[in-house]
DNA sequence: TTGACAATTGAATAACTATTCAACTATAAT
DNA sequence: ATTATAGTTGAATAGTTATTCAATTGTCAA
């Protein structure tokens, strides 16, 4: 029985690689964060959200104006952008302004776009 | 009877604000496939895979022994990955040995791992 | 203090998704 | 030809998640 069958259910075919790529293999924890990451930004209705407040900031009203959803649906869904850091807020009498907390959020965007346009190119 | 009545559940707070956010937002269209893209990205085996196959090309057993994984749950992620056109394959015999297909991953999980570190350095 | 409205919240539902399992194809070796 | 192995695939399952609905909190104005 080989020490491999404990790990996964074939043999290993180049063992130099397996190792090579296992030594420079990040945390475990790092790349569930990481994962993490994309997956808030992974959905449709919170890519719009953060474009919305890249260009400005507006309360839950606004949002929900400007992607003609429920306020109970935009809001739900900032309390996952509030606890992943990604936004910040302020609140104003009633009103609860929200903003970008997050430089990066930008910079992926942009790459992102970058790669969907260069999908479309090849496409062609 | 007001116009937003139709569109979502509340009034609009700050008309020049969702006007001139609305202007600026993108095609409904371009937000899918951003969303998209980052959905696939956003799920920690595959985030493992894609970094694996930044180190080296590799075959769907090597993959399966680095993430210690079946070859059968690789296979499926990496069909995902094919048809989104992040990773590309060749076959060699019996093996197929897959690559990245994307300039932009690995830039797009740079900005990811600089979010991370900065928000834990936050939190100390 | 009462009514109106912004926002949040919890529960329920419906849709989605990752992994497992079993069956299958294709290639190589004996 | 037969056997073994690499890889794919479809169906089933279990876990997750976005939205809706209803109820609630907090603030302002009358």
């Amino acid at each position: 029985m080989s020490k491999n069958e404990f790990i996964c259910d074939c043999n290993i075919i180049h063992q130099d690689v397996v190792d090579k790529t296992l030594s420079k293999m990040l945390q475990q924890d790092l790349f569930n964060k990481l994962a993490e990451f994309f997956k808030i930004i992974g959905d449709s209705t919170r890519t719009k959200i953060l474009f919305a407040l890249d260009q400005n900031e507006m309360c839950v009203c606004d949002i929900a104006n400007v992607l003609g959803m429920s306020k109970s649906s935009i809001s739900h869904q900032l309390a996952m952008l509030r606890q992943s850091g990604i936004v910040k807020y302020r609140k104003e009498g009633k009103e609860v302004y929200y903003t970008l907390d997050d430089e990066h959020v930008k910079q992926v965007f942009e790459v992102g776009i970058e790669h969907i346009e260069h999908k479309e190119k090849e496409n062609k």
